[in-house]
DNA sequence: AAAGCTCGCGCC
DNA sequence: AAAAGGCGCGAGCTTT
């Protein structure tokens, strides 16, 4: 396999460049001004642009040169570019920045970024301090968030002049706030590219499972059978199976003895209704989340094309909008396909949390447990659990803070054999159940909990407190222990894996173009037709479109970022992560 | 009629 | 199989 040990280090620290609209008078629409920022708080002359000079202007910027671009939002901007053809190789997302130094514990003085609070737009918000003699007139301000933030050059050039200010002197910020703005990147590059998407084999699944496509607003074929076979069985020919509340009712009738319609409940009984009634759930699951209906809305010209946000769940993941990118079952996943004479190239990383966890707590013995490829063959090697299987619910449990069940019982023994980790996610803990709040490894902080949690448990400390006000009180403590214990986990992985797409990235940059003889027939207007490019993100995997030829080299570069983004987190760590690697012209279904 | 809710289930 | 963290989405149903 070819190496790609090392990247083109940057020659020169790289120069900062502002856009944003011009909001002079004069200024006729679509005028920007892209501003030079020379060092920290001095700025250099605007050059005026009109919208349409803006894409050759930042590929002359970029071609004398490691440029970061700062600009109010990357969606906005980055779309103007990458229709143009053009790809930059740094950015800063001042919306995405301001989320995360806002709402971060490391910044000394928040209150000049919280005040801008025409900058707190989109899922990262950050929960407003609630002062005391807060009115709610006040409190009715600060609610009302505006739809977009501003993308004027001044606006921009304020708010970034806050944003150096708050990040001085902490490098993980930086990182942070790098690997944040890369993804914004990344996320709308592959929106733009799409995910290779066979239609006919998505059909074809369908065909399989559900029958026939049926006419429009009809049941498939195989729904309908189901659903008789389980009237006949309740004995009940008007039961409906669409319903919950109607079906709970069907079913008790029938002497099922149910309180809802959920699978894990259904599955405890034996009647003659619940094997048809799973398989009619199931089908119907396909049916309404990835059935015909979404493959005609979706996927056009052999490309799905989702809206990712970065940034969106407040551990750092991130979300999707419409399409339900991260919710694909993997039923689907053989429609996944290659270009002909293209390859997926896909990688999993093995254990990511655990491994997480281990680096971030210094734990030696859950390292050595991981030295493998597999972390939880190394528990049970280490003598701690007796199975894979323990291993794995045992320590999921301990990151997700289970008390009862399997886990519960498991949780004792891990405890025992990881003290560092086990504390560190006990710390983490008692700091939610007390409405504190936790940071990530590059600083990423959790949200305080809401004003409604905080009067809840102040209610359960009076003297006239009830019983029942107390339980209450500390079920939604533990509730917010369990989410800032997994808050520090989630989110350190979720900066690995930023840092790992971002190397991924640079160094997909540096692999060559395919020549025009290389190009799929009906390809040369497509984005990204000549090169290696992301096409899928999901928590601790990613896909990568690659020409046949650059498969090995795509696959060499996945792993090196991997090596990178563990040193850049945790530098000597004797930590590594291993991937699944594949290359292949469908993603298989694992 | 639209908006907002819960349920259930897909993904990690 | 186990029930514990983070999500998005569609369907049904209730409220406005």
């Amino acid at each position: 396999m070819p190496t790609t040990d090392t990247l083109p280090s940057h020659p020169a620290p790289p120069r900062w460049w502002l856009i944003g609209v011009s909001a002079g008078e004069s200024a006729a629409d679509g005028a920007c001004l892209a501003v030079p920022i020379p060092a920290v708080g001095s700025v250099g002359t605007p050059v005026p642009l009109t919208q349409a000079q803006l894409p050759r202007f930042v590929a002359e910027q970029e071609a004398q040169g490691a440029v970061r671009w700062v600009w109010s939002d990357t969606p906005h901007w980055a779309r103007l570019l990458i229709d143009a053809g053009i790809r930059v190789a740094r950015c800063h997302d001042l919306r995405l920045c301001h989320a995360i130094l806002a709402s971060s514990e490391h910044v000394t003085d928040p209150a000049p970024l919280r005040a801008a609070a025409e900058w707190a737009v989109g899922p990262a918000l950050p929960v407003p301090e609630v002062a005391p003699e807060a009115t709610l007139f006040d409190l009715g301000l600060a609610a009302a968030q505006p739809d977009s933030v501003p993308h004027t050059a001044s606006a921009a050039l304020a708010e970034f002049a806050r944003q150096r200010t708050a990040s001085e002197g902490n490098p993980g910020l930086q990182i942070l706030l790098a690997a944040e703005s890369a993804g914004a990147l990344i996320a709308a590059e592959m929106s733009a590219a799409g995910l290779p998407w066979d239609a006919i084999e998505h059909d074809r699944i369908l065909a399989a499972e559900l029958g026939p496509r049926p006419a429009p607003g009809a049941k498939p074929a195989r729904m309908i059978a189901l659903g008789e076979q389980v009237r006949a069985a309740l004995g009940d020919p008007q039961a409906s199976l669409d319903s919950p509340p109607k079906l709970v009712r069907s079913l008790r009738s029938a002497g099922i003895g149910v309180a809802s319609t959920s699978k894990w409940e259904l599955m405890e009984h034996e009647h003659p209704a619940i094997a048809p009634l799973l398989s009619y759930k199931k089908l119907a699951r396909l049916l309404s989340a990835n059935g015909w209906v979404w493959l005609d809305e979706w996927v056009r010209d052999g490309r799905y094309r989702p809206v990712y946000v970065p940034g969106g769940v407040v551990t750092g993941r991130w979300a999707s909008s419409g399409g339900g990118a991260l919710q694909l079952p993997r039923q689907l996943r053989p429609a996944l396909r290659a270009d002909p004479g293209w390859r997926l190239v896909s990688a999993d990383v093995a254990q990511l949390e655990p491994r997480v966890l281990a680096a971030t707590a210094g734990d030696h013995a859950l390292a050595a447990a991981a030295r493998g490829t597999d972390l939880y063959s190394g528990i049970v090697a280490s003598g701690a659990v007796t199975t894979r299987e323990e291993a794995k619910f045992a320590m999921l449990g301990a990151m997700y803070g289970a008390t009862t069940g399997e886990a519960g019982r498991l949780a004792p023994r891990l405890r025992r054999s990881y003290q560092a980790a086990m504390g560190m996610l006990d710390r983490a803990a008692a700091t939610g159940e007390r409405g504190g709040q936790v940071s990530t490894r590059l600083g990423r902080t959790s949200p305080l909990p809401s004003p409604e949690w905080r009067a809840e448990q102040a209610q359960a400390s009076l003297p006239g407190a009830s019983t029942a006000d107390e339980a209450r009180a500390r079920r939604a403590s533990r509730e917010y222990g369990r989410f800032t214990r997994n808050f520090v986990v989630q989110g350190t992985a979720a900066e690995w894996a930023l840092a790992w797409l971002g190397g991924l990235r640079a160094r997909l940059a540096a692999l060559p173009e395919i020549g025009p003889a290389e190009l799929a027939s009906g390809a040369s207007g497509r984005t990204f037709a000549r090169r290696a490019h992301l096409v899928f993100f999901l928590h601790d995997e990613v896909i990568v479109h690659a020409p046949e030829t650059l498969a090995e080299d795509v696959a060499a570069a996945i792993t090196a970022a991997a090596a990178d983004a563990g040193q850049l987190l945790f530098p000597g760590a004797p930590i590594d992560f291993p991937l699944d690697l594949r290359i292949a012209e469908r993603s298989d279904a694992k």
